[in-house]
RNA sequence: AGCCCUAUAGUUCAACGGAUAGAACAAAAGUUUCCUAAACUUUAGAUCUAGGUUCGAUUCCUAGUAGGGCUACCA
């Protein structure tokens, strides 16, 4: 039970007893720097229904509070703000008393993320969504919620096709292995090759007399990746044989991204799997009047009465659109989990039109389910440069991104000079948790649903905001733990000001679990963090300067209590805490 | 053209409708008898514009400006 938690109780049962008031919003928070206090409760949504002075009322609150319990120090009113100081004995025994697990009937979530096209390796855009994804798992997890980590595959359609057009063309016989190159870079490259392919046939053209629009439809790659798809929908064998040796590839070099990042999913769903049924729902859907046919026999869905446009579900050749197999894909989860609570989509925000219509679609053919589909979105990450575009090449690969961050990472570990002494392996290891850390913690510590700016020379700090700046914190309070193991009785401590902030801090984290958890939002546990860590580092600093020895055993307690939940709110980002650093 | 998102120090980010808008980086100045100086302490610096809602607005509403996105028989 945290303290805030605590006074918002009496004073709800303070509320109801004197005035029968039974549910009234008010605000409780941190007091500011310049007052003094503890927490503040703000006063003025009581005053207008109360009807008595700010100072009266506060008067009243405290003598109810104390009348139950000692719980108060101090209080001071200013304006329509009650101050609230408490006794150390109230907080000393909050912060000792163990956290209880709510261990009620656990809820099921589908959490979807990554979701790659199988044609090019995963790109800086990915790592936000894989992110995304794994903390928001994660911070469900916390809040003793199910969560089911799944995808969908896009391993089907022009895509992939051009990549296979263009291996026969210029790589036959070649392989991953062959050419030294993981998987997806591998299929990458071929679908780069493609591309430049594409361009020159289309040049070509246009100085053959072809408009650019023209030439664009009849370079010859481009009909050869055409017939090949047209071939996979016949399921011709060659192709398909192909199709499945190129998707392997990329799979396996996916995984070994995954693996890097320490991310994993419970399933997968391939587009491959889910158009037909897709297909079958908006057929379906037709025969009950929810779409409509139009003459040229592409069928549609009419959503303008919800202030959206019309849209189509099934092209006039009878092939699926991207919405087809999001409607099976949903289907077919539904039917796997038919309890699920909710399913969350984690995509960018160039979506969210899409999700939009998605979710009324999936209700205008009457799933009750539809309600329960969420829609995760985030903004772009934008490069200095400009916006990234894979046919500019103008993209951050996830792979050399990660490597990149752990040179940097090794670069300042040894001029720091610190890890003389570890061996080689002990190194390598902390440098890739020193890495990810950095980089995990830059990108979630920004609001899902803003941009980010990433510059991928200067952007990782490792000071100041930063995720290696908190593991260091964290392996100074280990190395401090390891020196000191005394286990005294700190019942009668006197607490100094910081020590009160912090475990106030500390004692709200639950709040912000769950009000993360609500809002989809894993920034707010990164605030939380970056706030407790440098309330504490002032501690740590003014303890020490002050020359408190020997090292009082509460302290070492309040450390270890710090180190604990920092490594618990860090584990709910996916970042690793290296217990020496 | 319509719809959606964003706008805060030089830069990158904070702030359930609450007090004097917080941090970090960069800039300037300081602190090592100390459990890891990858630290700590100072200083300087910001709410796009105009209205409205109310005790009170960075936050909500309206209009405008700027940036981005979406409005594909692409995925």
């Amino acid at each position: 039970m945290n303290i805030e938690n605590i006074l918002r109780k009496n004073i709800e049962e303070y509320l109801l007893d004197q005035y029968y008031i039974p549910s009234l919003n008010f605000d409780i928070s941190r007091t500011k720097k310049d007052f003094v206090g503890h927490l503040t409760i703000v006063l003025f949504p009581l005053i207008p229904i109360i009807k008595k002075s700010p100072s009266d009322i506060a008067f009243e609150i405290v003598n109810f509070l104390n009348s139950k319990s000692e719980i108060i120090q101090d209080f001071n009113v200013i304006q329509g703000f009650l101050n609230i100081s408490f006794k150390d004995s109230f907080l000393i025994s909050v912060f000792d008393s163990e956290k209880k697990e709510n261990k009620n009937q656990k809820e099921l979530f589908l959490i979807e993320f990554s979701s790659p096209n199988t044609n090019k390796p995963l790109h800086l855009g990915h790592i936000r969504n894989i992110l995304l994804g794994d903390s928001v798992s994660r911070i469900f997890q916390h809040n003793s919620i199910n969560v089911h980590k799944t995808q969908i595959i896009n391993d089907r359609g022009i895509h992939i096709c051009k990549s296979m057009v263009a291996w026969i063309k210029f790589g036959n016989d070649s392989s991953p292995e062959s050419e030294g190159l993981k998987g997806d870079h591998f299929v990458g490259k071929y679908y780069v090759k493609y591309n430049e392919e594409f361009d020159r046939q289309v040049k070509q053209l246009v100085l053959n007399g072809f408009s650019e629009d023209e030439a664009k439809k009849n370079a010859q790659i481009f009909i050869e990746a055409q017939e090949m798809l047209l071939k996979w929908e016949a399921s011709d064998k060659d192709v398909i044989n192909l199709w499945k040796k190129m998707n392997s590839w990329v799979y396996e070099g996916f995984d070994q991204t995954y693996k890097k990042l320490n991310v994993d999913f419970d399933s997968m769903y391939y587009e491959s799997n889910t158009y037909l049924t897709g297909k079958d729902i908006v057929l379906e859907g037709l025969s009950k009047d929810v779409f409509f046919k139009k003459e040229d026999g592409s069928i549609w869905v009419d959503l303008t009465s919800q202030g959206l446009d019309e849209k189509l579900l099934l092209r006039s050749d009878g092939t699926s659109v991207y919405i087809t197999q999001d409607i099976g894909t949903a289907y077919l989860r539904y039917k796997d989990h038919p309890a699920m609570k909710g399913m969350i989509y984690t995509t960018g925000n160039e979506q969210d039109y899409h999700f939009d219509v998605l979710f009324k679609v999936i209700g205008l053919i009457g799933y009750p389910w539809s309600s329960k589909l969420k829609h995760l979105s985030y903004g772009m990450v934008d490069l200095p440069s400009g916006k990234m575009k894979s046919r500019e090449g103008t993209v951050v690969d996830a792979d050399d991104l990660i490597d990149q961050m752990v040179e940097k990472a090794k670069s300042i570990s040894e001029s720091l000079g610190k890890t003389n002494n570890y061996s080689d392996r002990k190194k390598n290891d902390l440098y890739k948790t020193i890495a990810l850390g950095a980089l995990k913690y830059h990108i979630l510590k920004v609001d899902p649903k803003k941009r980010i700016l990433f510059d991928p020379n200067e952007s990782i700090d490792f000071n100041g905001n930063t995720g290696p700046f908190i593991q260091y914190t964290y392996a100074r309070i280990k190395s401090l733990e390891k020196k000191n193991n005394n286990n005294q009785d700190f019942s009668k401590v006197n607490l100094s000001e910081k020590e009160r902030e912090i475990i106030i801090i500390l004692s709200q984290f639950d709040l912000i679990a769950r009000s993360a958890c609500k809002n989809l939002n894993p920034a707010l546990i990164a605030n939380y963090i970056y706030e407790l860590v440098k309330s504490y580092n002032s501690f740590y600093q003014s303890s020490t300067i002050l020359g408190n020895k020997p090292i009082n055993s509460f302290r070492i307690q309040l450390s270890s209590k710090v180190g604990e939940q920092i490594k618990t709110s860090m584990e709910l980002l996916g970042i690793d805490m290296p217990e020496r650093m």
